[in-house]
DNA sequence: GCAATATACTAGGACATCCAAGGGTTTGGA
DNA sequence: TCCAAACCCTTGGATGTCCTAGTATATTGC
């Protein structure tokens, strides 16, 4: 994890798999494989600047998704659902930013099944300095070049239709 | 996680952005949030490929690095260094790997520090199996187009590099 | 109106990742 | 030569994610 390797361990791989008769396919695997390593440089940079407020990427997200709610308050499988993740992981994020004090469970007016969960006032402000961090140390500075974010949003959206995150 | 959204949700935050001012980093952040979301689709496609084999991602890939090899062996932090995880990570997967028969833990022949893991005759078989079916499962079927393909491993290729991961 | 089905959240377990700390081994400078 | 620093792996703790129930509440159908 500390020093850079000497060659990128993915075009290796790549050379490895059209070494073994699979040319085929050995791009898409680069290619995922990339997205897979990205994916992990960027949780890491995400989870750094969010550190000093005491917050992870999973409950960052969530106390972001409330603060753009215009209640401030969604019900738990709303945010589930929005936020693509297993309900068990909102029960888990929920149960430690309510011990933290930034949100509130309280029961729905008319459905008894459903919990809301509702932004605090220091969640409120919390998120605003948070966003407000991401914004300067990470989106500002992504390392991809203005065509390239372009290039990532097109080919990525159109994967995540095809593989029915929305309908659109 | 069920059925698909009406709309985009990583479009609606981006509008979101805009809406708050963020204009100028609001593409980056939209590009990240879906290297995210599209990290944890593939991830799910290759966990359900690899399940019935009774393997993880995690071990999966550490059983390929051995697969490919030329000696069957590496050493451990060899091993962490490659796949970019943290020694506990690896750690943790062998220990699963060998309970489950298909590598072994054995001494450096030269530095007493050093624990070699080594492929066993099953596990060769297995990754060999393994490897097939992601080849026509996943990777057969990325949902990119070919050029696509291209645009990922460049694009990707330079953040990472850029991001320190290898000299090149 | 009441039972059957559907929906919403929670509890417990498995797995992976990281960090911090500890114990054994090797190396290199005093 | 010898001891401190560097290195390697493991253990224990925290977090997150998913899955499989399980409990409670709503809705639907007869």
């Amino acid at each position: 994890m500390g020093t850079p390797l000497p060659r990128d361990p993915i075009a290796d791989a790549q050379r490895n798999w059209e070494r073994h008769g699979w040319g085929d396919v050995a791009a898409p695997m680069a290619a995922i494989t990339a997205i897979m390593r990205t994916q992990q440089i960027l949780l890491a940079r995400i989870e750094g600047v969010l550190k000093p407020f005491g917050l992870t990427f999973a409950r960052y997200e969530l106390l972001a998704l409330l603060s753009f709610a215009r209640s401030g308050a969604l019900p738990m499988n709303k945010a589930s659902a929005l936020l693509q993740v297993h309900p068990t992981s909102v029960t888990n994020a929920v149960d430690r930013l309510q011990d933290a004090g930034l949100v509130v469970r309280s029961p729905h007016p008319t459905d008894g099944r459903t919990t809301l969960i509702e932004l605090t006032a220091e969640g409120r402000t919390l998120a605003k300095s948070a966003t407000a961090a991401l914004n300067a140390e990470v989106f500002g500075q992504s390392g991809f070049a203005g065509h390239d974010v372009d290039q990532l949003i097109r080919i990525l959206g159109k994967f995540r239709r095809n593989a029915g995150d929305f309908a659109d």
